[in-house]
DNA sequence: TTAGTATCTGCGTATGCATGCAGATACTAA
DNA sequence: TTAGTATCTGCATGCATACGCAGATACTAA
């Protein structure tokens, strides 16, 4: 394959930190981190369902779901009208997970902003 | 105890997820994660050399570090008129080198848009 | 004084959400 | 069979908000 800048031990290129930060940009947001984390329990959902398990809106909601299908994050199957949508990968998952696992960390720690600066008078 | 809005799924409480689409939030700038990059690489860093290293002013780095120092994600050592930053633990490191390599694994699959807009083909 | 860091403000851009609408498909009645 | 209707999905628009960046300012330590 390309493995012309394979250095993802070491400093990886700025080329792919900005691939990085568009896909931790894709799941920053709680509507698409609860599409998926729905996706990894029903395997297969429509855009319906979807919408109602995250709360929000059809039209949002396939939105949200057409950027997860550019970012290949998700695949789908036509079945009559609904369109079933479906995780291409656990990579998603894993990202979520790992980032619900630092949210609760960073909780137990107590997450009070720690001024550095004497705040303001 | 408490009854949770964990009823019948086994899904991470909704709350966290909020939680963790802001750490993911934080991680999705291009100037944040090479700073994280750059502190996991260099152990203890300044800002001026992290401003120099990532490319941008010393004030809007000053910004991102005081995002990360809220987060926890990075503690702080004073010495002289420099305040080393240094990183609190692995996760964010961890986190950001998932997003890498899903990312690499997006490119290596097709094509991921460095933008969302598709022209129209 | 100088050097280093932190905070504030304005500007431009990007994002999420709700609304409305259009195309596609399934279903029912005659 | 055809005609009509309902449902589902996707796309475009407008609005409000948040974000990143650059510049200027304030504060601290040597």
């Amino acid at each position: 394959m390309h493995a012309d800048t394979n250095d993802a031990r070491r400093q990886p290129s700025w080329e792919c930190v900005d691939l990085a930060a568009e896909v931790l940009s894709l799941l920053s947001d709680p509507t698409r981190i609860r599409i998926v984390l729905a996706l990894h329990h029903d395997e297969e959902l429509p855009v319906n369902a979807l919408a109602e398990l995250v709360g929000k809106k059809p039209s949002g909601v396939s939105q949200h779901l057409a950027r997860l299908r550019m970012a290949r994050m998700v695949t789908t199957r036509q079945e009559g009208t609904s369109v079933l949508y479906r995780l291409t990968d656990e990579h998603a998952v894993a990202l979520v997970v790992e980032a619900i696992r630092q949210a609760e960390h960073a909780v137990a720690n107590g997450q009070i902003p720690p001024h550095h600066h004497t705040p303001r008078s």
